[in-house]
DNA sequence: CGCAAAAATGTAAACGTTTACACGAATCGC
DNA sequence: GCGATTCGTGTAAACGTTTACATTTTTGCG
């Protein structure tokens, strides 16, 4: 259908339909190569042009059509994000750390959530290619990271707190942090430890079980069985749990959640039997979300600055997009904290004062030492 | 740079650059307008022709070029949404309401969070135009509401949760909450009810507050206004809010916290004070966030379904992007239900027998009455 | 002042789709 | 058996940018 150019743009400012760089072009005088050079800033262009050219696109309301710029230099600014099919504040504080940083570099996230098989999530990652330039996918599951490698060569990947043996990661030092937790737990006098673990298919757990267990070295393995409970990571399985704990025989001195919201629910389920927190029985947990100081007693926890995982998440993808020939394979770990608030006391058997806690007792901040990963 | 066609398109094959409509045309026998044809199902193709054509497709590991096709069709199937700078897993949900719903019709999101200004806003709104065909605006502080105004003509906007008086929006059912909140504590024999009050500044905070006056009508002002505490939806400022309360005299029988996280640190300072819930003191609050059960002791509060109001509100976009023209402005109110659980009992006045609350309590779902909206 | 070099700007192809229109081949009614 | 439909397919313009190259204008220098 030829329609002459200047009919079609007689047309276009006639009614609301938004105005394209000839138009600019046309009103500031100049060709539309100029227009894209200015507003680019990609060239040497006179001054007086310039301001003309500024003036004429402010007035217009200019605004480029991103669908042609893409298409013309093959390049979306924009990063996908697939996340599993959790809920919870921990996702929100991802997108928020790398919208931070993407924003930052002029980019856009394009997110979608709510996936647990790989099917789905191939699908997804497959609407998504073409429309971004890279791509942040965050999978727990052992089960499902195979997936993403197959995807490895066509686009730029960066696994987030995955279980992934190859391509560039990003993980939480999950490890670190718990062996860090349980340092503290032998610090006060701890030995006999209970540990509530999430799902065996998540890697997080994995790893958060094996620096348990790490520490427990040395125990033998029908003993140590008998202190690990199975989890999911929600409240619900934390409390069941802290049932089973508080009906065992002999029973823990101290309980290591492997999240939060189980040791939230474990919590409960101590409050409900009885047992005094932290007198009776100390609870550590893991993630330090929001309510974690709020329950009572305060919990006292490992926590993981998940804005800096989104934050270095983003750089190391945006690195990959950057120079993809240069980029060679990065694996990185993101630090842990322990806090310490009021859900931990001395060990009954062990101790002699109150206070020797609190000497022992590492400051918020300092949770993580040299040398202590894997 | 005039490359023939031909040229061209040898190139293409040989290296690993992605394959285009015409590779696939050329693989077929086909032109690139069959290849449309049959890709898209938009018009009768000859059944052989149509399997050749998909066959190429699939061979070539064919993906069409968003970027070009939204050039083309002047739509990106895409919308964005903007959220304020909060945290917490309130916005995880809504984020998968709207996902799980755009999905299905086959649309993307493009999220940006973390704007609290309206200069920050109005940027982020800027550079999304052209790159959605709809805006989803959550602005729940009044001062925000007036921008999006601005937008409204020239790309479809809904507002989430807002206090805009024009324009499409979803709002939560704050009044008719806080009333059936008020009448709960009402049945149970409450009248000194004191309440803490959200950030004055945030719509949802003042509706709740409206609703909270509405069931006090009647006390004169100045009594009124002692039983009101500020907060700021934050657990920390229902934390201090808990400890005022417990600290007046004459003690309120009963407080209902504007949200949740605020009824948690009220729960907090009661337990810190040694008045016990809800023999002494009942607490309500309102979202129902997922803690709320597990808090000592469980939280009875108004449930919000998130995923619901990010369900309704995409659809209400859709409908507005679809047919721009038909649409009428709609002002969407999303419901809300009472969970009844521990923290609150008879009021030590007015009751004989402890079973009394639960013949009067509501059961959980039946918490929104007919005609009890504003 | 004249000419070469540098600077500024213009021209038009390319990015990969969709789709109006054109066109040839079956199919139909009589 | 032959014009009129219908059906299936092809051709090429259009979407709004960027940018290589061409062209014009300015500047510098003898």
């Amino acid at each position: 259908m030829p329609i002459p150019r200047d009919a079609r743009k007689t047309r276009r400012r006639s009614n609301a339909a938004a105005a394209t760089i000839h138009d600019v072009a046309a009103r500031a005088g100049v060709s539309v190569a100029t227009v894209s050079r200015v507003l680019n800033g990609i060239a040497v262009v006179r001054e007086e042009t310039s301001r003309d050219v500024r003036a004429a696109a402010k007035f217009l309301r200019y605004v480029p059509n991103v669908a042609a710029r893409s298409l013309s230099i093959r390049r979306s600014q924009t990063i996908g994000i697939v996340l599993p099919d959790v809920h919870g504040e921990f996702f929100s504080e991802v997108i928020r750390g790398i919208d931070l940083a993407a924003r930052r570099e002029g980019y856009h996230i394009l997110v979608s959530g709510s996936h647990n098989d790989p099917g789905e999530m191939l699908e997804v990652v497959e609407t998504m290619r073409g429309r971004v330039d890279g791509l942040m996918i965050m999978a727990p599951d052992v089960t499902l990271a195979p997936i993403e490698e197959l995807m490895a060569r066509e686009l730029p990947v960066v696994l987030l707190n995955a279980a992934a043996r190859t391509g560039d990661a990003i993980t939480i030092d999950n490890f670190g942090g718990a062996r860090a937790v349980m340092r503290h737990l032998h610090e006060l006098g701890h030995t006999r430890v209970a540990f509530v673990c999430g799902p065996l298919h998540n890697a997080d757990a994995r790893e958060r079980l094996r620096g348990y267990r790490h520490a427990m070295r040395g125990m033998e393995t029908a003993a140590l069985r008998a202190l690990e409970f199975q989890g999911a990571f929600t409240e619900e399985s934390g409390f069941a749990a802290g049932q089973k704990i508080a009906a065992s025989l002999p029973r823990p001195t101290a309980v290591f959640a492997a999240n939060d919201s189980m040791a939230v629910g474990a919590l409960a389920a101590f409050a409900a039997a009885g047992i005094r927190v932290p007198e009776s029985m100390s609870v550590v947990g893991f993630d330090d979300i929001p309510i974690a100081r709020y329950v009572a007693p305060p919990l006292t926890t490992m926590r993981v600055d998940i804005a800096e995982l989104g934050r270095r998440a983003f750089a190391l993808l945006l690195d990959i997009i950057i120079n993809p020939a240069a980029h060679t394979a990065r694996r990185e770990r993101v630090a842990t904290t322990l806090v310490v608030r009021g859900s931990c006391a001395v060990a009954k058997s062990a101790s002699t004062r109150q206070t020797r806690p609190h000497r022992a007792a590492r400051v918020p901040g300092s949770g993580r030492e040299k040398g202590e990963v894997l």
